[in-house]
DNA sequence: CAGCGACATTCCATTAGTGACATGTCGAAA
DNA sequence: TTTCGACATGTCACTAATGGAATGTCGCTG
């Protein structure tokens, strides 16, 4: 249940209506923790009547702008340092890894490339997230985006790596199998 | 929609019961892919349904063993290499490190060592099972179970890393701005 | 043979997340 | 001035996932 903490969080940072907050889950929150609409009206209404946040404002086109309250700042603070944070670990990319045996080497191979070249394109677009950041200073403000943005990189980083290495222990694998074909 | 996927890759193993998949999804896959029975018994008796999977035979209390059928290993194969893996991104704990300005710097970096500290024991724990695995033999067979629990040490030694990288930043941080107060 | 723990399945209520549709308003540019 | 795109919210149907309860059977051990 932490869309609401992402939003509390968003809304800590100053008060917005549903409408803005979608825009910054669509472009900032969109790699940590996505969210559509019908959840975040949803939740911001949900928030609204536990008191967690308020509707400042109503502005043109029924636009409410939401302030977070005491109360939610409270609970934001709470939700981040005291609660555990649960590694929801559920992983599409390394499922597959368990069951690669059923294709051939060929194929598996051609998986783990395929998972490098996505990390390294990733990675080129997080290093160009930072260079397009790095102008604007401010460096305390900043701070724990930057430690985020890190975070990818080097998790990115990790992942190429990883699957490069593995790309070719299964290419070794080929290579020692056909081997032996052609000792027999 | 994996779990469905997970149900074929464990069952192109050979067959099993629903009992039996679920043990799998508690030890082998609880990293990976966690599933309730709730979830596994329903996705069987729709793969049933759909003629991805067949009952073989029923044993005592009711045991139904559960075969892959072509059509299921078909799906499989079509889902480990020309499905797009959809890197489910969702993650707690970097969506806290983005609000981490919420709280103060002694916090933060709490946080941050607290992240460091999981991630050396999850490593330690992956180098547990690595060094009992690594006994028994059959290098062909083990290769993608390897590659997965290699997968697990980068990926926790990169967060140990970043995770104290982070720490010293915050620390840092507090250093220098404790150092302004002082000079005040 | 009594009883218990492991085996085994089914069902249900609830929450979280997806995607699409409906509805309407405002402001700027053609 | 009309019209179009951005602004703005609300609702609905559906799937995925969680967690727990209910129900019963088998097989071993005291």
């Amino acid at each position: 249940m932490s869309l609401r903490h992402a939003a509390l969080g968003l809304l800590s940072a100053g008060p917005a209506s549903g409408y803005d907050l979608l825009k910054t889950f669509e472009i900032s929150l969109a790699e940590v923790w996505p969210a559509t609409q019908s959840q975040l009206y949803g939740e911001l209404g949900r928030l609204a009547k536990e008191g967690l946040v308020r509707v400042v404002s109503e502005g043109p086109r029924g636009r409410k702008e939401y302030e977070i309250t005491e109360e939610g700042l409270a609970e934001l603070r709470h939700w981040l340092v005291e609660v555990a944070p649960n590694l929801s670990r559920r992983n599409d990319m390394l499922l597959r890894v368990f069951f690669l045996d059923q294709v051939d080497a060929d194929a598996a191979r051609g998986y783990l490339e395929r998972l490098a070249q996505q990390a390294v394109h990733e990675h080129d677009q997080l290093r160009g997230v930072r260079e397009s950041v790095i102008s604007q200073g401010d460096d305390a403000l900043r701070m724990y985006g930057d430690i985020a943005l890190e975070w990818g990189l080097r998790l990115t980083a990790a992942q190429r790596d990883w699957a490069e290495w593995a790309a070719a222990r299964v290419a070794a694998l080929e290579q020692q199998k056909a081997g032996h074909a052609a000792a027999e």
